[in-house]
DNA sequence: ACGCAGCAGATTGTTGACAACTATAGGAGC
DNA sequence: GCTCCTATAGTTGTCAACAATCTGCTGCGT
């Protein structure tokens, strides 16, 4: 791993705004706020310590990520997300992460499949635990870590947008509890084809595990229009 | 082309911080804010005609998309994109626009290919006249219009802050002049292989084509440490 | 009973002023 | 002459109050 220099970063060279989008994006993430529901201005700010001004700007912050949904004059809510969102969001992290596995596999592959051997064991952990939280955290860091060994910043910042919409899909769903064998085993084959440089073999496990992924997920997913009439 | 139904939408849908960020979004893009100029909050408020407070909820807008950047009671700077930058934003360009291609190649292809066409129009007729302003901006539609047609929000949102980008480092270089009978032709082989449904042809000239821009780019940028010393 | 005008409550959008911080220019001391 | 300290000007960060707008309810008229 390498050195922990968080010491001598200055203390508060993070705006307000970063801090408040932080907060609040990993609310989202974890579930706390449900897709649709309103996010009163002055009951946040209060809630945080902070006031009106700042949580705004956090709140533009997230709505450019796509978290939110903005209406004039009538409030801010948690975006909802339908299968045609679910099938969307696995479409892009598949682009992008494809992309950053090609740089990972022309550069230094060694250093990347340590770490993403770092992540497996969280993994392992957290199966052989039963914990499906603490699951969904390690399989989100080893995808965070394969963008970020790319090297690659816009890379990185796209993914880690999309892994927020991923855990907020899997929130609302409230653990749709994957086979975790298979899952292992799974990130196990790309850990792998990353340590032995064989692209083909990455990118036809990546897009099965995403495609899997995807129709796990919409199966869950309550109907949109969940109506029984005939139309 | 689709209906026009610019005339049924509500007047003030969109929030006041949006028109702003577009405002300033497309001035960055023109090269009307060179990179490395401070931004200063009051005289852009007083332009605009609006305060302080919605402009500072466009700039958290415009940080999250990477045009600017923040120093805490310093100011907001337009990014410098350095040779890193430029390679880096060819890099994802790549990934998010070969997707894009891929759904277009499974979906309409008839439909994309006309609207491409559309766009190829445009290069030529600015090509004809020699405008290099006109010509840019009809490269920059032909690459959205690719994206839009593959129907993915999130492919189309990463690419319009992708070609943001790439205005801002042509901008910039004042105008680098590529040929414009190659960028014409690599366009219209791009066109005839979404045409003919043809991915690996078009796979194969889009990198071929991202590599050529960024050789080109990097190459008429100005040394990032340009000094002369032995170091 | 049903529908609609008008009102009350709450929420968002905007503004101007105040506080905190940084950078620069000038002068005192060595 | 050079360095360091200080005052000052200009910037950003934050806040509380004001204005505009939407929603739900009440009461009247048909």
């Amino acid at each position: 791993m390498a050195l922990d220099m968080s010491e001598l970063e200055p203390v508060s060279r993070r705006s307000t705004a970063e801090i408040v989008a932080d907060r609040i994006r990993t609310a989202i993430m974890r579930g706390t706020f449900p897709p649709g529901t309103q996010l009163g201005e002055v009951e946040l700010a209060g809630r945080l310590g902070v006031s009106r001004g700042p949580l705004r700007e956090a709140m533009q912050r997230l709505v450019a990520e796509g978290l939110l949904r903005s209406e004039r004059h009538r409030g801010l809510f948690v975006r909802e997300l339908d299968a045609d969102d679910v099938r969307d969001v696995y479409i892009a992290r598949t682009a992008v992460e494809r992309a950053a596995a090609l740089l990972v596999l022309a550069g230094d592959r060694g250093a990347a499949a340590a770490r993403l051997t770092g992540a497996l064991g969280a993994m392992e952990a957290a199966a052989r635990a039963g914990d499906a939280v603490a699951l969904a955290d390690a399989d989100h860091d080893f995808h965070a870590e394969l963008v970020a060994a790319s090297g690659s910043p816009r890379l990185r910042r796209m993914t880690d947008a999309l892994l927020v919409e991923t855990r907020m899909c899997l929130a609302a769903l409230q653990e749709t509890a994957p086979p975790a064998p298979d899952l292992l085993a799974e990130h196990q084959t790309l850990r792998d084809a990353v340590r032995d440089g064989d692209a083909h073999r990455f990118v036809t496990t990546l897009e099965a595990h995403m495609t899997d992924a995807v129709t796990r997920i919409v199966a869950a997913m309550p109907v949109a229009g969940g109506d029984l009439t005939g139309a």
